[in-house]
DNA sequence: GCCAACGTTGGC
DNA sequence: GCCAACGTTGGC
């Protein structure tokens, strides 16, 4: 069992639209970068707990957790020639792209800002703040532990 | 909106 | 295989 985070825009896909689904599956999908996608293909595994990261917006940082239901499975949007995630060079029996599915597990009752990871002792080493581009990233099950306890911590 | 970081593309 | 140009990510 390993722990990820994954980011979102939450303009696009927020933890409140994967609530919303409750136990319905939710295709992790239109991952396109090679690093992101070795993690995805070949670590990330079934029952592995994810934080889910709001990047690029006005409240940026963990807002919850997910788990993985199912493993890597070729991305059917890369064959799409009318898809916005279509690759001219990905064919079924030369796959580029992959994608999990997960489903809701909790939504943090405060945000774990990234001025929180910034700050905490033990997270200055999350890959989060070494190489900030990276959709895909492990977290090490300490860093896991003080981010859930922070999120049940008031400031 | 700006800009730094950095991944990808393509000419040579 | 190198590297400049370019595009994207993502924090501020």
């Amino acid at each position: 069992m390993a722990y990820w985070l994954f980011k979102t825009e939450p303009d696009e896909f927020s933890i409140d639209d994967l609530q919303a689904l409750g136990e319905t599956p939710e295709p992790w999908d239109g991952i396109r970068n090679y690093q992101a996608r070795n993690l995805l293909r070949d670590a990330v595994a079934e029952g592995d707990e994810v934080f889910i990261y709001h990047s690029s917006c006005k409240h940026i940082g963990v807002a919850g957790t997910a788990t993985v239901v199912r493993a890597a499975y070729p991305d059917p949007d890369q064959f799409n020639p009318d898809h916005k995630y279509f690759d001219a060079k990905a064919a079924p029996d030369n796959v580029r792209w992959y994608r999990v599915d997960v489903v809701f597990q909790r939504k943090f009752q405060r945000l774990v800002t990234l001025a929180d990871i910034k700050v905490m002792p033990g997270l200055e080493n999350m890959m989060l703040l070494k190489q900030g581009r990276l959709s895909i990233q492990p977290v090490t099950p300490p860093e896991w532990a003080t981010i859930i306890t922070t999120s049940e911590t008031d400031v």
